[in-house]
DNA sequence: AGCACGATTAACT
DNA sequence: GTTAATCGTGCTC
């Protein structure tokens, strides 16, 4: 997509090592706060009914457990719900909020560490034409800049709850793609958690790729 | 059984 | 800046 090429050369983005290549399921086996600003880059592709490709490089994360966080659903311990949070790493956690959306974590650290990153924001990469219909008429530039978002273009669902992304046959994975430069990323307080308390509600565990002021 | 609230978004004023 | 939409989750009674 142009204005997702624009963006990285804005953003002198690299290409990864690796790139085109499977995250593995070791490189997930750490805390979350190691493993979601390692994600900014990476792409998370959906494989459609068709076999087509929707897809966008991570550019926004966070960091969620493990079990003293209290601003993780972890806090009330395995619930049927975040039971899937102590799954091993490379399990998808998908759950409904808000009555009407969806969002995506990819499970990380050991099994039995109740631990996710949220994936926030992606910039379009592949499939533009599905992402468009998916997300209305909108701009480009509010069809993945935000979680609920994310869940939509992709067309990610309670279907995926648990689904294994390092699996070879998995519909929904990652790859390593680009690297950023550390000055073009930002951290702050994570969004949304009002009545949760200190120091969790503040604490700078999400990660955002913001291209330089001109 | 009832309740408060949510890791949000879109459409308002 | 404010607010409705809309229902699963987990707590309290």
């Amino acid at each position: 997509m142009e204005w997702t090429r624009k963006r990285l050369t804005r953003v002198a983005a690299r290409p990864h090592p690796q790139a085109g290549q499977r995250i593995p399921r070791a490189w997930l086996a750490r805390p979350a706060v190691q493993v979601a600003p390692a994600l900014l880059g990476a792409r998370l592709v959906r494989i459609e009914d068709d076999g087509s490709r929707t897809s966008g490089i991570i550019v926004e994360t966070e960091a969620y457990g493990p079990e003293e966080d209290l601003g993780c659903h972890c806090r009330h311990g395995p619930t049927p719900r975040a039971r899937a949070l102590y799954a091993p790493p490379g399990r998808a956690y998908v759950y409904f909020t808000y009555g009407m959306h969806w969002l995506f974590n990819v499970v990380v650290a050991a099994e039995g560490v109740p631990a996710a990153v949220l994936v926030r924001a992606l910039w379009p990469d592949a499939g533009l034409a599905r992402i468009a219909a998916r997300r209305g008429q909108r701009p480009p530039r509010e069809w993945t800049d935000g979680p609920a978002k994310v869940c939509q273009a992709l067309a990610i669902d309670g279907r995926f709850h648990g689904v294994d992304l390092c699996a070879a046959e998995a519909r929904l994975f990652l790859e390593f793609a680009w690297q950023f430069p550390p000055e073009t990323v930002t951290t702050g307080p994570r969004v949304g958690l009002n009545t949760v308390p200190e120091p969790w509600r503040s604490i700078p565990w999400r990660w955002r790729v913001v291209p330089p002021p001109r």
